[in-house]
DNA sequence: TCAAATATAAAATATCACAGTTGAAGGGCG
DNA sequence: CGCCCTTCAACTGTGATATTTTATATTTGA
């Protein structure tokens, strides 16, 4: 039991720093649902006082991450079927959002760098679907939308199904073929100018990713 | 010109209070868009030390209510027309999330609740429409879907777009009215049991509360 | 008049003091 | 001898404050 792995941080802006090596612990499903954190502790693995690491918690408190208990102490939200059909509500009626914003306002070099993401060479070497090329994927085409009230609201829903991700690493590796071939199917739709198909295809892939931990989608 | 008036709190507790003082100005429209505060003013007006505006400034922020400028001093969000529009789409498609799961685990109690809220006497005394009364109405119905996710995501966009109340508070008094209007019909369609039509009343009393900030919708 | 240097004010971090909670050790009772 | 209750020590978050850093405004010198 060697806890969540988190990077250590450097110099200024510690508070920036602080919140996004522990929104990329999330993210990479470092997190286990359950699992209490202190604050003290943190900011010794982050080199830190506890100045910054509470302003970011804060902010991981809002954005559910973390949650406050009745005894003022953190803790990752524990595994939840209720929360998990809602983050994939909150997913797919958001992001269809976003994705035909994004749709609008795409030219011929942004499609270009879609296919270089998702011609990127897969990683053989991590077990579980590629969550760096995942994450690429989707928030370099939201951020096309260029909407800054819905993307922080997307990168949240994220972060909170990050802690779940936990549960599924090291667990299913077929995963990654199924959602690469959707990120094509999402692309082709919109080289060939069709907004609908791709929200279809983008819905099911939203599904897929929540598939493991809902078995009836 | 005397800024925001915002409520001097007590005693322990003080991050929540402090958090709960600043949202409630929000939510009466008491900042302005485009507002520079300073933690120390907050802190002074408060009445505590920095450290529990600093964090509760920090959730704001995760909220959107505030947004960190280069400078690192904290701005209310200037008016922004794509803004209000997001927040507008992002009200439809989460609220009528939450309107679907509230309608399926209502009882006759909650309806009866939900009525007495409507039948509660308006208040001829203050020019603009009911905001206490909006709130309530929205939020008795939208807490019976008992969603940990979906909540704290539509206060934050109520919050965001409590900022540009400030632009047509002492200005829409006609809206009142109309918006009542619209509350009972949405009650009414659920006490039928017509989910569908509640949410089609549910978004034109939402796509009305954006009327005088968007002209065309 | 403009630019560089400096002074001032605010924020960021670190540290401190305090109060509440937790969990385990220890003592008393069945 | 075993179980439960009490007690106490370590730990936690919270709020305040001192210190350092950074940005902005002001002044000074060319």
């Amino acid at each position: 039991m060697d806890g969540p792995r988190i990077q250590k941080i450097e110099q200024s802006k510690l508070r920036e720093s602080a919140y996004s090596a522990l929104r990329g612990a999330f993210m990479r499903g470092e997190f286990a649902p359950g699992t209490v954190v202190s604050l003290r502790t943190l900011a010794d693995q982050l080199g830190t006082s506890m100045t910054p690491v509470r302003e970011a918690v804060r902010r991981l408190v809002a954005e559910g991450a973390f949650v406050d208990t009745p005894s003022r102490k953190l803790e990752v939200p524990p595994f939840d079927e209720r929360r998990m059909k809602d983050l994939m509500s909150a997913r797919l009626a958001l992001e269809g959002l976003v994705l035909r914003q994004a749709a609008q306002s795409m030219g011929p070099g942004d499609i270009a760098g879609l296919r270089a993401i998702i011609d990127q060479p897969r990683r053989p070497d991590l077990q579980g679907p590629d969550l760096e090329a995942n994450y690429d994927f989707h928030f370099t085409l939201y951020r096309l939308s260029g909407s800054e009230v819905l993307l922080p609201m997307i990168e949240a829903l994220w972060l909170q199904y990050g802690a779940y991700l936990n549960r599924i690493i090291h667990e299913a590796a077929a995963q990654e073929l199924e959602e690469h071939a959707h990120h094509v199917e999402i692309l082709a739709a919109l080289e060939a100018g069709d907004i609908a198909a791709a929200e279809a295809a983008l819905q099911d892939d939203i599904k897929r990713s929540f598939g493991v931990l809902l078995p009836a989608v």
